[in-house]
Formats: structure tokens, sequence, C-alpha cells
RNA sequence: CGGGGUGUAGCGUAGCCCGGUAUCGCGUCUGCUUUGGGAGCAGAAGGUCGUCAGUUCGAAUCUGGCCACCCCGACCA
């Protein structure tokens, strides 16, 4: 392994994919566009999947499980879905293989072994699980029905990058039926709220709540909602998606529930989603040119101990002093690795944990236990600095909530610097080449929207929850307009 | 799927134009010295040169097919 990341600011997506390969989060499989998560990445995986199942659990939901396969009749129910994603999918159509006569010792495809009726591999489960639904819904005492599911989907994707856009990806998907569209409005605001949540207080990433445009929301959706962060390249990046589905999907699967006052009706909709997506959205968001930086309520390791030491002796008489401090750190829950391995001298550990986003990481040697010091380094400043043993568990306890907090404000700083107002298309087509997220005046048409995005590359990422009543005129069009949404270029 | 590029030891590479089975660095193993920011010296192991076919006495090198990856487009979470 060669020493040094590309940096960010010669070649971003090499430094982006250096990264993902180097600190050991995944690497590339001998299946075209689909990856392999490594220990390290997947354990990442896990806390974001333990938090947010937590979050869920919160608001009411549990867990099922549905195939992986949909047959044909059942994807193509709802029309608009199944356009909308008819390009990506994987089909199987055969379910036996046969040695191949013409060549002894492969197989091939038994061509009497066709399906009758072919099978989608999901690239989402509205559909299978709508059709499931049909069965379980008779009556609003039925309702609400709140699941969500932890699977992987496949999407045919032309182009991948590791964790950005991979052919399979790792996602939950909730999906709830309700009595009323007020009651699915509010589930698919509620969760929109939880993932927003998720992404600011575990991931340390700020991002935009809002509205999709017509062009960007989910095929089968009345309404799609989104969290948008900014990565480091100015490059937005749509971090999660809650969908209200309207009596779509129910009048597709004929999903109907009698009311308390007797009435018949097609149950209201919604779903929502985050995907293994998200990984891309945190290396992106914190990462620097030494390597990860992880908030450290993702952080597989929280802290590493690197003890400096010549011989068993000098090593023993450190381990004394560590083993009390790491009992305390790990009574307050803080994962721990004691790096006393000797296959490895200090400054290439260092260099190591640094590349892994360890967020804290302490330096003892004899000198120091003489004084009674220990050197603490924060992997987000990159900074050292030297504490009393005394009392140290609880100072690093504090410093990495602080860390936490400081990840948390270094991106929300980034994004307010490159957030801009612009108003005139000249500055549009100046400052969309710079990056960031572009707050301008739309006149609400798609087609506006289209030509915006043919001249620059540029999509509306959200209509923001919180845009303010403001009288404008479109960016493009100069046709009036109430309130600023946010163009960018997007992952 | 179009255009461009790459594929040689675990990783990164030289050699390819101008055919004669392979260079260097990192890593690995052994030993000694080391250990406060990717250690030093000495020795050793490790390669069907992406793959399949063709040309040739002989192919990493020339020709063709296929596969994978990277960059740029089209498509998308």
């Amino acid at each position: 392994m060669s020493k040094g990341l590309p940096k960010r600011s010669e070649n971003y997506s090499e430094w982006y994919n250096e990264l993902v390969k180097r600190a050991d989060l995944a690497e590339n499989s001998a299946v075209r566009g689909c990856m392999v998560i490594k220990p390290y990445g997947y354990s990442i995986w896990e806390k974001m999947q333990r938090a947010l199942d937590d979050m869920f659990k919160e608001t009411g939901h549990t867990n099922a499980y549905f195939p992986l396969f949909v047959p044909k009749s059942l994807f193509e129910a709802e029309e608009k879905n199944a356009e909308g994603f008819a390009k990506e999918c994987a089909v199987v159509t055969h379910y036996r293989l046969k040695n191949n006569p013409e060549k002894p010792g492969t197989l091939m495809v038994d061509p009497d072994a066709k399906l009758e009726e072919e099978l989608v591999v999901r690239p989402t489960s509205e559909a299978i699980i709508w059709s499931t639904y049909k069965n379980w819904i008779q009556s609003y005492r039925d309702l609400p029905i709140l699941i969500n599911q932890w699977a992987n989907v496949v999407r045919w994707e032309m182009r991948t990058r590791m964790f950005l856009r991979t052919a399979e990806f790792l996602w939950q998907e909730g999906h709830t039926a309700h009595a009323s569209s007020e009651e699915a409005i509010a589930e698919t605001k509620q969760m929109l709220e939880v993932y927003a949540t998720f992404a600011e207080e575990f991931m340390a990433v700020p991002v935009v709540k809002g509205f999709k445009s017509a062009n960007e929301r989910f095929a089968g959706a009345e309404e799609t909602m989104c969290i948008e962060a900014m990565m480091q390249d100015g490059k937005a990046l749509q971090a999660g998606t809650s969908h209200f589905l309207g009596q779509n999907f129910a009048k597709a699967f004929d999903v109907k529930f009698q009311s308390k006052e007797g009435k018949l009706d097609h149950v209201w909709g919604t779903s929502w989603g985050v995907s293994t997506r998200l990984m891309g959205a945190l290396i992106m968001a914190h990462s620097d040119d030494n390597g990860l930086v992880l908030p450290p309520k993702l952080a597989p390791i929280h802290v590493v101990i690197v003890p400096i030491y010549k011989g068993e002796e000098d090593l023993a008489t450190i381990s004394e002093t560590i083993k009390p401090i790491i009992k305390e750190l790990k009574s307050y829950g803080i994962t721990v690795k004691f790096d006393d391995s000797d296959a490895q001298r200090p400054g290439w550990k260092f260099a190591e944990y640094e590349l892994k986003g360890v967020p804290v990481r302490m330096a003892i040697g004899m000198r120091d236990l003489q004084n009674g010091v220990i050197e603490v380094a924060r992997r987000d400043t990159l900074s050292k600095e030297t504490r009393p043993i005394e009392g140290i568990a609880a100072y690093v306890k504090d410093l990495l909530e602080e860390i936490q907090v400081n990840i948390y404000n270094k991106a929300l700083n980034f994004r307010k610097e490159n957030s801009f107002e612009v108003n005139t298309w000249d500055e549009f087509l100046e400052q969309i080449e710079k990056g960031g997220f572009l707050h301008c005046h739309w006149d609400g048409t798609s087609e506006t929207e289209e030509k915006i995005k043919e001249l620059t590359k540029a999509t509306i990422r959200c209509i923001p929850l919180d845009a303010k009543e403001e009288e404008g005129t479109c960016i493009l069009t100069g046709k009036p307009s109430g309130k600023r949404v946010i163009f960018a270029r997007a992952y």
C-alpha cells in the first residue's frame, strides 16, 4: 500500500474512489456494478441501521420482509411506477442450468426451464407489498399499517460508483397504509423529519428538507419529499426520500377499506427510504486528504490507544496504566482499541487510524508515564494536546461529543459558504460552474427546469420547506415566482 | 450504450513502438538493530504478463474476439 491519498483539490472523484478502497470500506467485485462492503465499511452501515431502526420503532413501525422477486404482472400494475423503473430492471427468465454439451465442464441456461411469467428483481417493493396489503386490509380497523423492511434492491445502472450508485444496494423501505390522506401526508412528513434528524445528529451532515419538483418525483408518487446534503465539491446529494403515494398503489392493486361510516374507499399510502448511499454522503461530507473523518456516533472505533515502547517491559508498564482507562471508557459506551501490536511502528499506526477516521487517538510512552500525562489527538482538527492521565476518560467522553458537534458545524459552515441567492441568468451560469446550492426563483414549470438542466446540468434539488414567500422572477424565463428553489449539480 | 484510456507478484509500476518468459518500489517471510508521524541493514519467497484464439521456431510485446476497471457523454437514488 503506497502512502498518500490523491488530493481532493486535484481530483475529487479519484480521491473518493481511493479513500473508499484504502479505508477498507468497500471494493469492487467480480460482478459488474456491484461492490463488496468490507467489515469496516459494513460496521458503519450497521451503526446507521441501528440508529434508524430505533427511530422507526419509536415512531410505531415494525419490520417485515417481502420477496426479492416481483412477478412481472404485479410489477406493471402501477403504470407510472413500472415505467419509471422499466429501463433498469434485472429480470429472471429461467429457473435451471444444465451441463453444456458443447463445452464440457461449463453450464448453460436450460432452455426447457423457461419461466411462464418472468420475475422482476425488485428495484423497489411497492408492487409486491401493495399486492400483499390487499389481503391484509378490509376495514379502517386494519389501518394504519406501518411496516419497514431492510433489504437489497437492484437497479441496473449504466455507470456505477461505490456507495453512490451501485447496481445492487442495501436500503430500508418503509411502506405504510392509512385511512386518510391527511394521515398519510403526516406520515410522509414525519419520516422526512426522522431522516433529517438522523442525518444531522448521527451523520453530522446538515440537510435541506424540501419537496421534489415534478421532474424529480418518485414514479408513482403524488408528492416526493427529500433531504439534500452538500458534498465538499459543492455538489448535492439526495440523502433520503419520503413519498406520499396518494391512492395510486391502492387503486392499482385494488386495496380498499370500509370506513367507520361504512363507505368503501381506497387506502392512502406512503413509502420512504434511505440506502447505503448514505455511506457516500458520510464520506464526502467530512473526510479530508488524510482519509476518513467519521462522526463519533457512527465510528466503529471511537478511540485508539497507541503505546510507544521499547521492549516488553515498557509495554507491560504502559498496559497497566492503560487498563483502567480502557475500562472507564468502555463504561461510557465508548469503543476502544488498544493497538499494542508490534507489527507496525507508531508513526504507521497514526497514519492508518487517520485514514480510517478514528475520531480520537491517544498515544502514551514511558516519558508520558513519568509525567503522568497522555497525548490526545483529534481526527477532525488534526490537533494534538497533552493531558493529565488523571480524569482522561471523562475528558475523552466529552471530547467525542465536541467532535460530533464540530464536524456538524464545519459541514454547516461549508454549506452556508457555498449557498448563494442568484438573481440573474449570467450569475447563474457563472456560479453553477463553481458549485454549491443556488437559491433561485423558478416559474414552476417542468419545461423551464428541463431547459436549465440541458444548459447547465443543474437540476432543482428541492423546493425547501422553509423557503420564505418572496416575489421574484424566474431565473431563466423572467416569469413571476413566489419563492426560491435550490438548483445544483447532483450525484 | 457511444468516445478515450488501462489491465504485468498482495498493491503500485517499467518493459510493448523495434518479439527471445520480466524491472523497480511498497508490502510479505527470516535475522539483527529499532519504536514520540508511514524505520534501517542483510537475506529470501512470490508472476499461466486480464482472458480466449491467431501469426511466429519463439508472444507481456504483433492481430482479432471477449471480460473487467477508470475518465468523459447519455441514464439514474
